[in-house]
DNA sequence: TATTGTTATACTCTATAACTATA
DNA sequence: TATAGTTATAGAGTATAACAATA
């Protein structure tokens, strides 16, 4: 919590590790999520399940599968994410008409309405976290996260 | 293991969600790092005990506080991490001769010649996962990414 | 009093395998 | 035979509080 004596730009910065894009996105992660938490406890969300909020109130109706693979998580991982937010009446499990094996997830219109709250309080949230850069870094990071995201 | 029929470039990136920064780090480096982890099993190494050799290795004698810290880790999981690199000869606990109280961690030649190679493993995986972004773009990434894990 | 490293412990997250119902 | 969802469970990762030694 408290931040003992921090303040002295960290001597480690100068390791060849500092400069690894991995270790960078990792500790850039930490220190997001920990912020987007912190806010997002308040609507009695976390980054995961504020995540599969965000894709079950969008109009792309995935899967659970789908969510599994998009969020990295393993499918099993899914269910108890899911179930919570069902419990709290946020989304639904729609049998798929197409195939009856498959569920599509969606939110209802409290889960739509708390997810807008989230949005907002995430976008806070991650303009602290990117305080330091302006509009186009955000965006020029923002594409180039993307294509390593989703490189084929 | 078997991307079942992935190749369908995600129906789910023209989500909101897949627009949001934290979100994008989050999947990138969950590839990265699989990818990494992937590579250092050989190594007996993961991403986390890699990190700390890395740091032990480097001239910069850290305390397991500032590993902590650096890490973005809690200081009670550094114990474990530094025993299993201890236990193997790769690194040892030095007494601070400043500070009796601490510890410095530092790379023994084994442990120098094993993060030798593994440093060359990541740095084919970091190749790989980045494979879609010219050299430029790559120090872009990297420049923006401290900018974000370092901001004050 | 405060801090470093440590231990113990509880809690969360993640991965694996097995099951069911569908395909 | 293969896939979606589920369950159970074990293993890894993480957080908390407390203690000894030192500052």
């Amino acid at each position: 919590m408290a931040e003992t004596h921090t303040s002295s730009r960290h001597r480690l910065q100068s390791t060849d590790l500092a400069t690894e894009i991995e270790f960078l996105m990792a500790r850039a992660r930490a220190l997001g999520t920990s912020k987007a938490n912190e806010q997002l406890a308040a609507l009695n969300l976390k980054a995961r399940s504020y995540a599969v909020l965000a894709l079950a109130c969008s109009d792309s109706r995935p899967s659970q599968r789908e969510l599994a693979e998009f969020l990295s998580l393993d499918a099993s991982q899914i269910v108890a994410l899911v179930d919570g937010l069902e419990s709290r009446g946020l989304v639904v499990r729609e049998p798929d008409t197409s195939d009856r094996r498959s569920n599509v997830i969606v939110g209802t219109p409290e889960g739509v309405a708390l997810y807008e709250r989230a949005v907002s309080v995430v976008s806070a949230a991650e303009g602290k976290s990117l305080g330091s850069l302006s509009e186009t870094e955000r965006d020029q990071l923002r594409e180039l996260l993307a294509r390593v995201a989703f490189e084929g």
